[in-house]
RNA sequence: CGGGAAGUAGCGCAGGCCGGUAGCGCAUCUGGUUUGGGACCAGGGGGUCGCAGGUUCGAAUCCUGUCUUCCCGACCA
């Protein structure tokens, strides 16, 4: 059996790429840095996307929806802000094309330069505050909680399919408090909603923290992050949610009347995920044959595929029972799909279900409705087994929470082994090379040190843990004394 | 944006030094036989060789430019 995948110990990065291409994710498109996202990854996407959203509204949030384009002057109205993203924004300056007088096709109108030239949103900061300003004016209009499904774009250099493109989607959610408690309460719980969601969805465990200074959002005063772990034993950062303290409200005057009619400047947060959550779905689960999906987020959960023979009579019954199955499943909620293509035979449609991460497989020919019995394989383990008709739709319902569990369980024992307590710097610098995977170190507290170790290592602090173990010690680098230990990796 | 590699049929590649009517495998189409881990036989279709210039009687091949992708650096979700 040969799917061409490479394999991860040949070349990680290539495997990844196969995988996105060879599972119809997604593929590079004709616009330099920006990818199209195919039928299969969207539909990965709007699982992720609706089990987000629910959870937003849970939670007391709207949607709304701004501008793509954001005035260049309103950008430059929080220092820390413009200087985070000057450097990667598309900006629009015409708005007019015209036919060439040397007949080339179409050339920008020279004449129709804008006023104003506009940006491409790399984030909606400053739309959505230069927008509050005009929506609060009391505390009675807050808490204001908003979230946006959005496409943003940021100029990369280089880019990697999911993981980093020039345009990506993602929601923002945008919120206004009275306090600072309540604004830092609702960092907290936007970020406790994204681990949940990577826990118990993707299946994918995260260690919650905080940023340092150097790694934290521009403009924020304090990032809070879910950081997971790949296969590869580099780090990713899978969402962010900042406390934004009053620097947004104070650049764009959105104050409110306290119940002592005094004017106060609002407290505000912010917080999103992207569709960089595949390639951490990806790089968390899948293995030499293909996608793993976790049941709870895949498009997919069953795939019926029926083993055929020239008896006609024993077909229909296969169909027969296939779709007896089929109706029995979706009753439970379970998605599934009979793949009665009989352009392909079976063992190309095992392949290809493995390859696309399907969970559970339930073969089905003459032989086995002998027996009253179905043959169903799980994706995870690759196990097969043989499964009475009688009981099967409870049998499957419950096989898919102990492959979503599993997932988990494989996953946090990944990085439980290949997160190591370092003391020195010797042994800081062979673990990431060597074995890769968290190190937990102590670190004197300084952005200098902190610079200096990327350089010689290019790891850099994952995160704070939150409910961090306090405990003293002296920096790996610097011998300064240190607090607590900080999570180190390479990442992506 | 610097250093390296590559772009030839839908996919994977050969051909290129040494210029002379574009080839292989897979996929695809037709017909048939098949179906429990990527089936087999026979026949057929498909490419302005990334794009734009140049050299030449003649360019996939040589030269110049340009775009895109991949790997390695600087930057980042």
């Amino acid at each position: 059996m040969s799917n061409n995948l490479t394999s991860r110990k040949e070349d990680y990065s290539k495997w990844y790429n196969d995988i996105v291409k060879k599972a119809g994710l997604a593929e590079n498109s004709e616009v330099r840095g920006c990818m199209v996202i195919k039928p299969y990854g969207f539909a990965l996407w709007e699982n992720m996307r609706d089990v987000l959203d629910r959870m937003f509204k849970e939670t007391g949030h709207q949607n709304a929806y701004f501008p793509l384009f954001i005035p260049k002057s309103f950008l430059s109205k929080e220092a820390a802000h413009v200087e985070g993203f000057a450097k990667e924004c598309a900006v629009v300056t015409h708005y007019r094309l015209k036919n060439d007088p040397n007949g080339g096709g179409v050339i920008v109108d020279p004449e129709a330069k804008l006023e104003e030239e506009l940006i491409v949103r790399p984030t909606s900061e400053t739309i959505i505050w230069s927008t509050y300003k005009n929506w609060i004016q009391s505390y009675r209009d807050l808490p204001l909680l908003i979230n946006q499904w959005a496409n943003v774009v940021r100029w990369e250099m280089r880019t990697r399919l999911f993981l980093r493109t020039a345009e990506f989607l993602w929601q923002e959610g945008h919120t206004a408090h009275a306090t600072k408690e309540e604004a830092v309460a609702e960092t907290e719980q936007m970020l406790e909603v994204y681990a949940k969601f990577a826990e118990e969805y993707m299946a994918m465990p995260v260690i919650r923290g905080v940023k340092t200074a150097s790694e934290r959002f521009a403009g924020a005063e304090e990032t809070y992050c879910i950081e997971a772990m790949m296969q590869d034993g580099k780090a990713l950062q899978a969402g962010t949610s900042h406390f934004l303290g009053q620097n947004f409200a104070k650049a764009f005057d959105v104050k409110f009347a306290d119940k002592d009619n005094k004017m106060e400047y609002v407290w505000a947060t912010s917080w999103g995920v992207s569709t960089r959550l595949i390639g951490a779905l990806i790089m968390a689960h899948s293995d030499d044959e293909g996608l793993v999906m976790p049941p709870r987020i895949a498009p997919l959960q069953v795939v019926i595929v029926p083993i055929y023979n020239k008896d006609a009579e024993a077909r229909q019954k296969i169909d027969n029972t296939a779709a007896d199955i089929m109706r029995a499943l979706r009753a439970k909620g379970i998605s599934v799909k009979f793949d009665n293509d009989d352009t392909t035979r079976p063992g190309w449609k095992f392949a290809e279900h493995e390859l696309r991460g399907v969970p559970v497989r339930i073969a089905l020919g003459a032989r086995d409705l002998e027996n009253n019995q179905v043959e169903v394989a799980r994706r995870d383990t690759k196990e097969k087994a043989s499964y009475q008709l009688d009981g099967l739709t409870d049998a499957v319902a419950q096989l898919l929470d102990d492959i979503q569990q599993n997932l988990y369980n494989r996953a946090l024992q990944f990085r439980a082994e290949h997160t190591t307590k370092v003391d020195s710097w010797d042994e800081f610098v062979k673990v990431l090379d060597e074995k890769g995977g968290f190190v937990a170190a102590h670190w004197d507290g300084t952005p200098e040190t902190e610079e200096q170790i990327k350089e010689k290592t290019k790891a850099t602090i994952r995160c704070i843990p939150l409910n961090n173990e306090q405990e003293a010690g002296v920096c790996i680098l610097t011998g300064k004394p240190s607090i607590q230990r900080v999570l180190f990796a390479r990442a992506y």
